[in-house]
DNA sequence: GCGACAG
DNA sequence: ATCTTGTCGC
């Protein structure tokens, strides 16, 4: 047992699974089988109904090969900090556009599990269903919990659009050919866009409208800037208790 | 074949 | 992602 004076609490370990794909051909497959559990037909959660929000991100120190990840939690009413955790683990796949899940997910499952609070709507760093499968990071995790997820990347992926409005609120489309697979969202006026998909259990409008409540002051999600501090906040601890 | 390419 | 100096602004 550990008691924590912490007031994160001490991070979580997370193993990477035995079965965890190894090579890209692997990874790929496993988005293949599993992007069809996909669910945009509705929205699990609207802008305004109650519920925790909670940002997950991650750090990383490639040249001690370890990663951290967050879970920060905060009252969809007022934003306010109710939980948050961390996790800590070995990186489990190298940075390949594309396959930036399975880089990531096993620790932000562990930060997760932690959390000892259940989502109502997981907001990841990076995309959804805007990405060359179909089935980004925020997918990903979405189909592996059951639990919501929207994707708000902070740069263009592979798919086209035009500048939004310059307005709080204005949005222009991705496409990917013909097809909506997501928006860039003007979170805040005169500020570059964020870029927004869906996850899990969400449609693209709720999705757009939960990033933006979620950015009342900055460009991006205050569950975002609460998890990236958290997640850097625990790598640069355990680089100070180790050498 | 070459470049581009979430984090 | 991470590396990094100064700079502009509240």
């Amino acid at each position: 047992m550990s008691s924590s004076s912490e007031p994160t609490g001490q991070p979580a370990w997370a193993a990477v699974p035995a079965d965890w794909p190894r090579t890209e051909a692997e990874a790929t497959a496993v988005q293949e089988r599993l992007r069809g559990g996909v669910d945009a037909s509705s929205a699990a959660i609207l802008p305004g109904d109650p519920g925790l929000m909670v940002g997950v991100d991650v750090a990383y120190d490639d040249e001690r090969d370890l990663v951290a990840a967050a879970a920060v939690a905060l009252d969809a009413r007022g934003l306010a900090r109710v939980a948050q955790a961390t996790a800590v683990g070995r990186v489990s796949f190298p940075y390949v556009p594309g396959l930036l899940a399975f880089r990531e997910i096993p620790t932000v499952l562990a930060a997760l599990d932690r959390l000892g609070h259940t989502p109502d709507l997981v907001v990841c760093d990076g995309y959804g269903l805007a990405h060359p499968r179909r089935f980004g990071l925020a997918s990903h995790l979405g189909v592996i919990t059951g639990l919501p997820t929207i994707g708000v990347a902070k740069s263009p992926f592979v798919f086209r659009h035009d500048s939004p409005g310059p307005r709080r609120g204005d949005a222009s489309p991705l496409w990917d050919g013909t097809q909506e697979v997501g928006r860039a969202l003007r979170t805040q006026p005169g500020v570059k866009p964020v870029f927004v998909s869906v996850g899990h259990r969400m449609t693209l409008d709720v999705a757009c409208a939960h990033a933006l409540h979620l950015s009342p002051r900055y460009r991006l999600p205050e569950t975002t800037r609460a998890a990236d501090a958290a997640c850097r906040r625990a790598l640069a601890a355990l680089a100070r208790e180790h050498g």
